[in-house]
DNA sequence: AGCACGCCGACT
DNA sequence: GTCGGCGTGCTC
């Protein structure tokens, strides 16, 4: 770094032609930078650096981690700027060429810097010079309870909220999964810790229950369905062939998808080649890896709540061909196989595959190009594909496999529609539970039979509503209304995690007798008490369910029949197989319907598919009822049909009509600021200059719109969503546009977001 | 994104 | 008088 100072200074005239010989490194950094950095390599390190090795590199004031994208022998920058490389960090490289390509691909796809995209393939202990964090842990200290929490109710909330969260826990866990998930800092936890109300304190690594998950026993059936038969014969084909080729293979619940994945990785390894497995986040559980182990032996797990440490070990695993075989979530993609023959993306139609910050990559749909590149086959399976896969399959680009029927002969389970509005309230506030519901759980209770009831919406009442004036309680950093949790008798913002206390009068019109409207999971468990005495009720939802433990042991309860009743949201809509539940309660299958999303309807569809999948999967039939106040609607009559095909050919049309996926591709950018008037500005601004620099024949600019959440955690938020037509090169012309416009102007800070899942 | 520098309110 | 708020400018 000195010398750089020094040639400047003196010796810039005589070695002017000079100073640009020797070698130069192209260096990406993990930051929203449009270009990747120069720098001058020492000779000593000339002979050894590779594109795909890490250096550590002068940056500013600080020093970073940062991969090299390419070597050159010149550079355009005056000598004067360029430093040098202090370390090199690999003796190979970690990236190799493909993942380099592929990493440089998403970068101008998806509107991020490379070195971004590049920190979402590297495991984080290799994001750091100094390797593995350690990580920090939060324990409750005994005898603070009840009284310590009064205490700091009032005047710390934050504090409040954060000690009552790891009371409930009652062991240590780790400070970053608790401040994620409460929306919180550090600092109320060192207060706490000042107090001596709780301890904390920094742990080297924590064993993790699926990097040691044992194999669970699940045959390998000698025969397999004449469907199941054709769909693994037609990939290994493919993989015989050594080509690329996307399937999508769609097949109900219990049609047996998981054994053509088994069978399909057989066949790669058989070749010696790799293979990937990417499952939504929630469907990791230790039983899922536990079949792969089970068939496979060797097989690495990477998912998010994996400790640095952990991630590093089997990414290093599969790098050196330890392990072939690679199952893990969304950023299991970019795992290191070498050798790559197949990768299956389960539950395709998952909008968890959609990454929510940069680089904002669609993991199903980066599987394909990374297959792609790699000669590899790609398998998107489904139940309900989402409508890209559908229409791609139409269209011929992805073959399409079906399995309609379900192995050992079970049958599809009697779906029941019941209208909410033709059922008579007894008493003031809304009714939970139809009469047929309400027959339907008692009988199955007397049967000794299990039943799930499905309710998307945690809390007990998701709005407190004024009858004077007609304002609902609103959180004052969001644009939500304030959700009551009866359990801790608080009002909590599901957007920012703030929770205040219920307020007796109404706080627009002081006018007193809030009411509640509408109802949550937490509503449904206390109703079940009343509906069914004796019952026994289990609830799981993001409130009940605080530690992964939790999860496993109220599944386990559920299974060995200590519980009647499940009542949950999402989290119990995936997976769950317990042969003597019969009957699944969908309690307010509208809730999605209306939101401000075009893919609501087709969410929908997908979500009561899915729960409806949860009866009926022993001996015994099942039975699902669905409440709704809009019985005639599409998505709710096709699910109730179990017609899937019927459904998406009309959501397709309505699609082309508007022009939306699969028909149109769609970016979104999104402004935001405290100060409103400077969104509202710039956005008009930025969507004139798209006006102006694409016409509307190629891409449609709507907006600039104040976002469905126009304001969140005290920033006002408006976007402008840019259509056009799935091939159209304008486009790329106005992502660049959108691009350029958000380097130029540091604020409102402005996101881009290709290929949105969600437009909240 | 960090992390600096640089100008205006409530506190020892 | 200063500690500290976050506006804006830069990183080879």
């Amino acid at each position: 770094m000195a010398d750089g100072a020094d040639r400047s200074l003196f010796g810039e005239a005589a070695e002017a032609p000079a100073a640009h010989e020797g070698v130069y490194a192209e260096v990406a950094v993990q930051k929203p930078l449009r270009c990747e950095f120069t720098y001058r390599v020492p000779a000593e390190l000339a002979d050894r650096l590779r594109p795909g090795m890490r250096v550590a590199v002068p940056f500013g004031r600080r020093r970073e981690v940062g991969v090299v994208t390419a070597l050159t022998d010149s550079t355009d920058l005056a000598p004067s700027r360029t430093k040098s490389i202090a370390a090199l960090l690999d003796d190979e490289p970690v990236v190799d060429g493909a993942l380099l390509d592929l990493t440089r691909w998403m970068a101008g796809y998806y509107a991020c810097s490379w070195g971004e995209a590049l920190g979402a393939i590297l495991p984080a202990a290799l994001k750091r010079e100094k390797g593995t964090k350690k990580r920090l842990m939060i324990a409750p200290v005994a005898g603070v309870g009840a009284d310590q929490l009064a205490e700091v109710e009032e005047k710390f909330p934050k504090q409040h909220r954060l000690l009552r969260t790891v009371l409930e826990i009652g062991e240590a866990t780790e400070l970053r999964d608790l401040t994620r998930r409460l929306n919180l800092s550090d600092a109320p936890a060192r207060s706490l810790a000042k107090r001596g109300w709780v301890t904390l304190e920094k742990v080297d690594a924590a064993p993790d229950e699926l990097a040691q998950a044992d194999a669970t026993e699940r045959a390998r059936p000698d025969q397999l369905t004449a469907q199941q038969a054709d769909a693994v014969g037609a990939i290994a084909e493919a993989l015989d062939a050594r080509e690329y080729r996307t399937f999508l293979l769609q097949g109900v619940t219990g049609s047996g998808k998981t054994e053509v994945y088994l069978r399909v990785i057989e066949h790669a390894l058989a070749q010696g080649r790799g293979a990937i497995v990417l499952v939504p986040e929630i469907a990791l559980t230790p039983q899922t890896v536990g079949w792969f182990r089970s068939r496979f032996g060797e097989v690495a797990v990477l998912h998010s709540r994996m400790t640095d440490a952990q991630r590093h070990d089997m990414w290093q695993r599969v790098r050196r061909g330890e392990a072939r075989v690679v199952v893990g979530a969304r950023s299991a993609l970019f795992a290191p196989v070498q050798d790559l023959g197949v990768i299956v993306v389960d539950e395709e139609h998952e909008p968890s595959f959609k990454q929510g910050n940069a680089p904002r990559y669609h993991a199903r749909d980066v599987a394909v190009v990374r297959a792609h590149r790699a000669g590899a086959v790609c398998v998107l399976g489904s139940a309900t594909p989402s409508l890209e896969s559908w229409r791609n399959a139409k269209a011929g680009r992805y073959e399409r496999l079906i399995l309609s029927e379900r192995v050992r002969g079970i049958r599809m389970p009697a779906i029941e529609v019941v209208d909410m509005r033709e059922e008579i309230p007894e008493q003031e506030g809304p009714k939970l539970f139809s009469r047929r519901l309400g027959v339907y759980l008692r009988q199955t209770l007397e049967r000794g039979e299990q039943s799930i009831l499905f309710l998307n919406r945690r809390g007990y009442s998701p709005v407190l509503w004024c009858r004077e004036c007609g304002e609902t309680v609103r959180c004052k950093q969001c644009d939500v209304s304030l959700t009551y949790h009866r359990r801790i008798n608080k009002l909590t913002c599901h957007s920012c995690c703030e929770e205040i206390d219920p307020p007796k009068a109404c706080p627009s019109c002081t006018a007193p007798g809030l009411r509640f409207l509408g109802l949550g999971s937490e509503r449904i468990e206390d109703s079940l008490a009343e509906l069914l005495p004796g019952a026994r009720v289990a609830r799981m939802d993001s409130d009940t369910m605080l530690r992964r433990e939790d999860y496993e042991r109220t599944l386990a309860a559920f299974g060995a029949g200590e519980v009647d009743v499940l009542v949950g949201t999402q989290m119990i809509a995936k997976g769950l197989d317990f042969p003597r539940v019969t009957l699944v309660g969908i309690v307010d299958a509208d809730s999605g319907l209306h939101l401000p999303d075009f893919r609501a309807s087709e969410r929908t569809f997908q979500l009561l598919a899915q729960v409806a999948g949860r009866a009926g999967r022993g001996e015994l039939d099942g039975r699902i009822v669905i409440q709704t106040s809009t019985p005639d609607h599409d998505a709710i009559t096709r699910a109730a049909n179990h017609d899937y095909e019927g459904f998406a050919a009309v959501e397709d049309e309505l699609r082309a009509d508007l022009a939306y996926p699969p028909h149109g591709r769609l970016i979104r950018a999104v402004l935001e600021d405290t100060d409103e008037s400077k969104v509202k500005a710039a956005g008009a601004a930025l969507a004139d200059l798209l006006r102006t620099r694409v016409g509307p024949e190629g891409v449609m600019v709507l907006g600039p719109a104040p976002c469905p959440m126009a304001l969140l955690r005290g920033r006002h938020r408006h976007h402008i969503l840019l259509k056009a037509e799935p091939a159209s090169p304008a486009l790329a012309t106005a992502r660049d546009l959108l691009v350029g416009f958000s380097e130029e102007f540091a604020r409102p800070r402005t996101t881009i977001d290709v290929d949105p899942v969600g437009l909240m």
